[in-house]
DNA sequence: TCTGGGGTCCTAGGACCC
DNA sequence: TCTGGGGTCCTAGGACCC
């Protein structure tokens, strides 16, 4: 029986995208160690004599955390998902940008407008990476794939100014380590061949999908590298992390991945979450809390609306001072995209938290998506005008207190 | 002075149904 | 004392990724 035939896929990762996007606007901190991150606040000033007035790093108050940064400012030792605050120790004359996240949208769009214009089987991951089908590109196969690598970079630098780096092997799991292997600007290429000189030797952590937990563990079994799990018993993977992740980390350590690149998908949730400045107290911050609470609310109702989705399942998401999370949820008994539904069933789950403690992020999700227009137009109704009524009207909530909830629970004696 | 915000997928127990 | 078995839904938590 003969195997599938070869395939050859790319993928494409954004150098250092956020901090690249904005040194086309400021192109005179190229060079320079720059870190994004902390929100919004710290925004270049433009000074009387035209130059711009950045903020450093170490004038930085708050809980935000290292978006992307520039390869000047890693080689301090500053890297995403880094508190800001631990950065400014590392490298207190950083120059710190705040997020625009416009603005990288719009370039994203444009690079992979660009690269669809070459290849068009193109699978989003997020906002700076793509997986590409190239197998049926004329030519792709007898070159293994580099001309059609190179025009994708080409491609990308051509509509962006921004370099890109690009992994090319026969699957998804090993053009993505590949794509790594030579940043920035790097193109990759590899086969099965090369799979015990290449990538035995990387750290087990190098694969997407070995986090840190697993990690930790697998390092409790002396296993540090590809090449251990590779030569690892299957059977005591099996044994020690499941039947489905075990068997997992055997295919994955020997290069296996028949995925295919998927061109689209639909949601599955959406959600708005926000961390405080500063810890808040149900009771005490009652009304703040109560305030931002319902913010979210209409906040996620405006994002099901905008893209054409109402949801069944509402739940919320509480992260306690200690960093707990937790999280409860809630179906309904019809699809909703009414912000005072979704307040409703927010603080229903809310009801159900003790709050003690106290809080330093608040969130509210909405789950089990089903775009509006499948779900009217069996009965040919107007989307807009019916929707958003329909799991109010079951509920019968029409004449309840909608924004009443945990944190406004105390009753409301009148004073004087 | 630790630790954002937006997602996906998996597991697992209990309810409920046939 | 023993007490089916399979399927689906609901809920909570956790690992992981960008």
């Amino acid at each position: 029986m003969p195997s599938s035939p070869t395939r050859l896929i790319a993928h494409l990762d954004m150098d250092a995208f956020y901090a690249s996007v904005d040194l086309l606007r400021y192109p005179e901190l190229r060079g320079r160690a720059v870190v994004i991150g902390g929100g919004r606040r710290h925004q270049p000033v433009m000074r009387a004599d035209g130059r711009r007035e950045f903020s450093a790093l170490r004038d930085y108050t708050g809980r935000g955390v290292i978006t992307t940064s520039t390869y000047e400012a890693r080689a301090l030792g500053v890297h995403s998902g880094m508190g800001v605050m631990k950065a400014a120790q590392l490298a207190p004359d950083a120059v710190l940008l705040p997020v625009d996240f416009d603005e990288y949208r719009k370039y994203s769009r444009l690079f992979k407008a660009a690269v669809r214009a070459v290849a068009p089987i193109v699978e989003d991951r997020g906002i700076d990476e793509i997986y590409v089908d190239l197998t049926d590109l004329p030519g792709a196969l007898e070159d293994g794939g580099r001309a059609a690598g190179q025009a994708l970079k080409d491609a990308v630098h051509a509509a962006t100014g921004l370099t890109c780096s690009v992994g090319i092997t026969p699957n998804k799991l090993l053009s993505k380590i590949c794509s790594e292997l030579d940043k920035p600007n790097g193109l990759t290429l590899l086969s099965f061949e090369d799979i015990p000189a290449r990538i035995w030797p990387l750290a087990a952590k190098k694969i997407n999908g070995i986090g840190p937990k697993a990690t930790e563990k697998l390092a409790g079994f002396g296993i540090h590298t590809v090449g251990e799990l590779a030569a690892a018993d299957p059977a005591f993977l099996l044994a020690n992390f499941g039947k489905s992740y075990g068997a997992w980390l055997t295919e994955a350590a020997h290069g296996r991945d028949e995925r295919p690149v998927v061109t689209y998908s639909e949601p599955k949730s959406i959600s708005r979450e926000t961390t405080f400045e500063r810890d808040l107290h149900a009771v005490r911050d009652r009304a703040v809390l109560s305030g931002i609470f319902t913010e979210l609310c209409v906040q996620l109702a405006g994002d099901l609306a905008r893209k054409g989705y109402a949801s069944r399942t509402i739940g919320i998401k509480l992260r306690f001072d200690d960093f707990k999370s937790v999280t409860r949820d809630l179906s309904l008994p019809a699809h909703t995209l009414d912000a005072r539904t979704i307040r409703h069933a927010a603080g229903t789950c809310l009801k159900r938290i003790d709050l003690t403690r106290r809080l330093r992020l608040l969130g509210v999700r909405a789950g089990a998506l089903a775009k509006i227009a499948d779900l009217v137009a069996p009965q040919g109704v107007h989307a807009e005008t019916v929707t958003p009524l329909l799991a109010r009207e079951k509920l019968g909530h029409d004449t309840l207190p909608l924004f009443r909830t945990a944190f406004d629970a105390e009753p409301r004696v009148p004073h004087t």
